[in-house]
DNA sequence: ATCTAAATAGTACAAGTGTACTAAAATTGT
DNA sequence: ACAATTTTAGTACACTTGTACTATTTAGAT
């Protein structure tokens, strides 16, 4: 593997590990057994590695959205788009929990992230509007009613992150299952009741009806 | 004022504009023209200025809950109570903004944000037990529908802020009601008729109906 | 008025950071 | 084989940060 790449890699792992304040060109080098100076021959700054890291993200979430694109929308697709986002997202953590920061550092970063959000409701759109027509999600009965939606789902596909990695420490496994059903349950109510059907034998393949392991979930139903 | 707090309201707007990594002792005390010195001797360091505006933060929603939990819920109240929470949080918005990186560095915070959050979920599960009662939400017609919408909510009252400060700039009036009216729009699906129109009267005095705006959304529209 | 504690200023230091630079080593093309 | 380029190591510097410490001023109590 290229040196490029790996630095690339364990910069990866330690900004997800630390948070991007707790690593620098000198911790990236030490740990790759490579020096300081030759590090900064490749990338400038931490900045440039963060670039990189960024596009890398870009990209992969791309290709899940050209792979999804061509095929018709339906439930099982909708879980299936949220998972692999909700991979890659966690893929690249440390982009999502500093995302202010990142921002104001990197102003290209925050430009080109306004776009991708547009793109994104833009497709989810699409697609709601497909499924509507084939009678699987339920008419817009107030205007405005998806847009809001499609809002809140793209504010909660980022959010997640953060608030996994406050409340989850160490089981790794059970984050993207819990958290890819928590945000694709939120269609329930919109959907018809041939979509309930179709929504209800995707999850019983793919996951849990009930929510456990959030920490304060069992105890509210207890009483 | 005592520079004690004025140390407190300093670091705040500063912690707020340029997030938490931007911010030291020297900037905040040179900012207010006093030494550093000095300021180590009310704060010896940042993270403990941190840790001060939080328990701030914390007991200015918990006077909220006090005032809330007297009155019996309505749609009017969780309007209120959702924009009270959202005002707060917009006060101390580099606590919601860094939160990963402050909980990693203060772990009394995210220990007691865990408890914080699992108080807010018991709150509203019951608000929303009542709301049932009165015929104003739907009974639950599948097993952990509200625990998995209140987690939803939850996670989205944190997570707005992110999302506005990447998305908005400048217009900051416009913020609190464009993400409060954003929340609770999410109870919509969850209303009975009666909730219905309940909603659309507490929209009509207090929020626009359709949301403008926010980048994005008005292209979506065009077509 | 004086004694004591609180509050403030100022200085010094070690550690860490990005940046720039030089020189050696490795790789590649011809 | 050799020249040119890429890659690597190492060093030095200016800057910032938290921390510790001393000395001075201010305020309060008796």
């Amino acid at each position: 593997m290229k040196t490029k790449d790996k630095i690339l890699q364990m910069a990866l792992q330690q900004f997800n590990e630390r948070g991007i304040e707790q690593v620098s060109i000198r911790s990236i080098s030490s740990a790759l057994g490579i020096s300081a100076g030759n590090l900064t021959y490749h990338y400038k700054n931490t900045d440039k590695i963060i670039y990189a890291l960024y596009l890398q993200l870009v990209e992969e979430l791309g290709r899940s959205i050209e792979q999804v694109i061509s095929q018709s929308p339906d439930i099982q697709w909708l879980y299936e788009a949220t998972a692999y986002n909700c991979r890659m997202m966690w893929k690249y953590r440390f982009l999502l929990i500093d995302f202010v920061a990142i921002s104001r550092r990197i102003t290209d970063i925050r430009d080109h992230f306004r776009q991708l959000v547009k793109m994104r409701q833009w497709q989810i759109r699409q697609a709601i509007n497909e499924m509507v027509e084939l009678g699987l999600f339920i008419p817009e009965w107030q205007e405005g009613m998806y847009d809001k939606y499609i809002l809140r789902m793209i504010i909660m596909s980022d959010a997640w992150i953060p608030d996994a990695q406050i409340h989850f420490e160490g089981q790794e496994e059970e984050i993207i299952p819990f958290y890819s059903e928590l945000i694709v349950s939120s269609i329930q109510p919109y959907l018809t009741p041939a979509g309930q059907v179709a929504y209800l034998a995707v999850l019983g393949q793919a996951g849990p009806k009930k929510i456990t392991g959030y920490p304060g979930i069992d105890e509210i139903n207890q009483d």
